[in-house]
DNA sequence: AGGACCGGGATCTGCCATATTT
DNA sequence: AAATATGGCAGATCCCGGTCCT
């Protein structure tokens, strides 16, 4: 096995010499030092055999305006290579509509992917339009995130994927969603994704669901992160809504799938923070466990905010005098920013407003709406 | 008509560590 | 040993408006 790779290196030593393949390529493919001893020292360049980097190619990524620093700091590999495709790339990424621009932005973020053989790339493609429906949505992915559509060159992996999500019932809308959104999910192995699908397919069964399949698709259909984390991050989010809302099984089913969903991809620490930090400041409120669960289950994303977010905005509502119990009763107050909030607080006071009264679901609304009541509120009272 | 209820849209990559291949 | 492939991680909301309900 180990003595492969030399002798290949030695036919091609021999084959550069006797058909005079470029220089390049003799110093890059002789490098294993005991193949080079066997050549007569006055056949060897002067320098030490160390894979020199490829300058035809530094030039044309210089004139495609890569930013060559930051590309060779990510992956330094790729310029010591003997070929590559930086011009086969560039003029394919261009037909299909990338400008200049983009294209050296997408190189110099994921430099490999001047590795890829034109053949290989129009494969890809044609596997990605048989999801998105113009080249210029993909070209506006590829320029969010190169390393999604570059990082594996596994075109068959692709396809099974494709096959494998379509299986699970995903529609084709789903499946543009899901590219869109999480494009790495696509360059993920099949086998990983289906480990994914498999371990909701337990969670559901083990709460006495009956239809694994059916749960797997509804949480990667509402959350299209899902894939691209790890079970352990959904396993352990699992596991502390689990144990801190204490339910019935088939009512976290429930949960997981519904709402609670959008939490299942936070960070582990994220989720147990914020949940330690709302806990602790709605026990200081006098608020009881019941309160906190009845948060939790109506508006999950509650615990999306981080701890001193969530504390001016709960702040600034108790001063003016709202109670707990209104927040509890219409969370989706949280939702907007403690900007907005504080803003939306001074208009409604100076306009009179009692929350007492009105409560103060008011503060959950487009900005249009809001003003438009405002205005109605602030109008002089008509006959 | 007006408000409540509800779900969706934007966006979430870029880096590091380890495994695998060459 | 070097390069590539793959898995995993951190970070932590805000806003809009259709539609239903009264």
């Amino acid at each position: 096995m180990a003595a492969v790779p030399g002798v290949r290196a030695f036919l091609s030593l021999h084959r550069s010499v006797s058909f005079g393949l470029i220089q390049v390529q003799l110093r890059l493919t002789c490098h294993p030092v005991k193949l080079c001893s066997t050549v007569t020292e006055s056949d060897m360049p002067p320098k030490p055999p160390v894979n020199p980097e490829n300058e035809s190619l530094l030039d044309n990524l210089n004139l495609m305006g890569v930013d060559v620093k930051k590309a060779h700091q990510r992956q330094p590999g790729v310029f010591r290579k003997s070929f590559t495709n930086e011009q086969g790339v560039a003029q394919f990424l261009q037909g299909k509509g990338a400008c200049r621009k983009v294209i050296a932005s997408i190189i110099s973020r994921y430099p490999r992917a001047i590795t890829r053989s034109t053949d290989h790339l129009e494969k890809r493609w044609q596997l990605w339009r048989n999801i998105f429906t113009t080249d210029a949505e993909i070209v506006s992915i590829m320029d969010r995130s190169p390393e999604s559509f570059f990082r594996t060159s596994d075109n068959e992996n692709l396809e099974k994927n494709i096959a494998f999500l379509i299986s699970l019932g995903l529609s084709t809308k789903d499946l543009h969603r899901l590219l869109t959104t999480a494009p790495r999910t696509f360059s993920n192995s099949v086998e990983l994704n289906k480990q994914m699908v498999e371990f909701l397919g337990d969670v559901c069964t083990e709460l006495g669901g009956k239809n694994p399949e059916q749960f797997a698709k509804a949480v990667i259909s509402r959350n299209l992160y899902i894939l691209i984390r790890s079970i352990k991050r959904v396993r352990t989010n699992i596991d502390m809504l689990k144990s801190s809302l204490k339910l019935r099984d088939s009512d976290l089913l429930a949960f997981l799938q519904g709402s609670g969903v959008d939490i299942l991809d936070l960070s582990n620490e994220c989720v147990k923070k914020n949940f330690n930090s709302l806990n602790q400041k709605m026990t200081l409120l006098g608020c009881q466990k019941s309160d906190i669960k009845k948060l939790i289950m109506t508006y999950p994303m509650v615990l999306y905010i981080g701890t001193s977010t969530l504390s001016s905005k709960l702040d600034c509502l108790l001063n003016v005098g709202i109670t707990m119990d209104q927040i509890v009763e219409k969370p989706k107050v949280l939702d907007y920013s403690v900007q907005n909030i504080t803003g939306r607080l001074q208009e409604l006071q100076k306009v009179g407003y009692n929350f007492q009264k009105n409560g103060i679901n008011i503060l959950d609304s487009s900005r249009k709406r809001f003003d438009a009541k405002i205005e109605k509120l602030s109008a002089p009272p008509e006959e």
